[in-house]
DNA sequence: AACAAGATTGACCGATTGGTCAGCTTTCTC
DNA sequence: GAGAAAGCTGACCAATCGGTCAATCTTGTT
């Protein structure tokens, strides 16, 4: 069950407009409509003959470049996990602990904006038990928050915060910020909208970064209200 | 798309062991068993074949029941919905904000910890745009939290707790609490446990309350330390 | 005891699933 | 420009899907 990560998007761009060069962007193609159709029907929701519809190309050029519908499901996962990975940097030790728990919250809930898609597909994977992510977690993710855990402990030590859990607290950051992907539908139809405006997610943001901060007894500003986000 | 809530839950309950007894039982007892796969592999992960093994019965038996595996699904998700609007009583304008809080934080990690297939089957639904529960979430979902956010806005009117936004306080209280169950799998491989302990949830309900409290400016009391969640 | 209503289920149905493949076209190499 | 390699796809496949139904068994009523 367990996949195993390639390394496939760490090697150099071939020359533009090589055969190789439009292998991949067709590869790319791919993947951005699979996206969508996993994300909104889950992966055994999604049959092949919508994964083609939604990328304009026949059934059996899917299987073509990606043999079976689990390996283009998991070369998804795979594109996807970067994304998991990349917004820690902030939290290093010879940072100041609100900076970069602000700098990590507005950087997740940037990411649950902009990539809805890649979340609600993480989102159902690990919802199902991970069966394709699971050495990942226990692997990659596992290293990354014992190591930005030591990185809190020492702020924690160092009488720079209040001992929160660290990993505890990670999940709590995950939850609060994915949620406003991952549960869209009903974060729109208790505010009313038939979409979230770029002020949702900024009363969002506000909130989430004022729990984190001051649960941390770190310094926290807020924003000059914009009214309240239900009307009447 | 939409499914018309039922109140069959209301009825009154038939004398032991009669006909109409018999019936609710296995109802019951199939819908039990339907939590667990719906859970486990979502609305369409989920075969009919799937549903009467992990019942017991032959397959033609659920469709004696229920008709189709629709019908069996929304009735499953009815059953679910009670839980999720009995937690928020302790939210009353004559009590205390940061009991009333703590205690609405308590409410519903115990639900996480004791029914994390209900949460995970409705974690799905939502997660998949709500296509069943669309008109409950914009009803009775949307009602409750305005009743509830009325109540929040007294409370900081009043001075008795800072300015937080309440209908995204909600979504960072559902969101931190339900993670527990939903990314059940997630947490475990991080933590390193084969399954979460009655310690891990202890430790996470300390976290969500110390970020709630504190993030509405309340007084919290931490716990005795149990010592770090992760090992090394 | 007789009958009706409810409960049960093996066998079956058309539709859809993920996947295969032969045969065609396009592109690269020499 | 000839041959090889890569790209492409309509037609097809066995397996599984949700659902149906006639036949049988069980139970409650009289």
């Amino acid at each position: 069950m367990e996949v195993p990560r390639t390394t496939q998007n760490e090697a150099e761009t071939p020359p533009r407009g090589s055969r190789a060069w439009q292998r991949r962007q067709r590869v790319a193609h791919i993947l951005a409509a699979a996206e969508a159709v996993f994300a909104e029907t889950g992966f055994e929701g999604a049959s092949m003959s919508a994964l083609a519809a939604a990328s304009g190309l026949p059934k059996a050029n899917l299987h073509y470049y990606f043999g079976t519908k689990e390996a283009l499901y998991t070369a998804l996962l795979d594109s996807i996990l970067d994304l998991w990975l990349s917004a820690t940097d902030s939290i290093r030790p010879e940072n100041d602990p609100a900076e970069a728990l602000a700098a990590y919250v507005r950087a997740k809930m940037h990411w649950s904006r902009t990539r809805p898609f890649a979340s609600k597909v993480f989102a159902n994977e690990v919802l199902h038990g991970a069966p394709y992510l699971g050495s990942y977690l226990a692997g990659e993710l596992r290293s990354l928050v014992r190591e930005k855990s030591r990185v809190l402990e020492g702020w924690i030590a160092a009488g720079r915060m209040e001992p929160v859990d660290p990993p505890h607290l990670f999940f709590a950051i995950w939850a609060m910020t994915q949620t406003y992907a991952d549960f869209e539908a009903q974060i729109r139809a208790v505010l009313d909208r038939p979409e979230l405006t770029a002020q949702d997610h900024a009363q969002g943001t506000e909130t989430v970064l004022r729990l984190v901060l001051k649960g941390c007894g770190l310094r926290f500003k807020a924003a000059a209200s914009m009214g309240a986000s239900m009307g009447e």
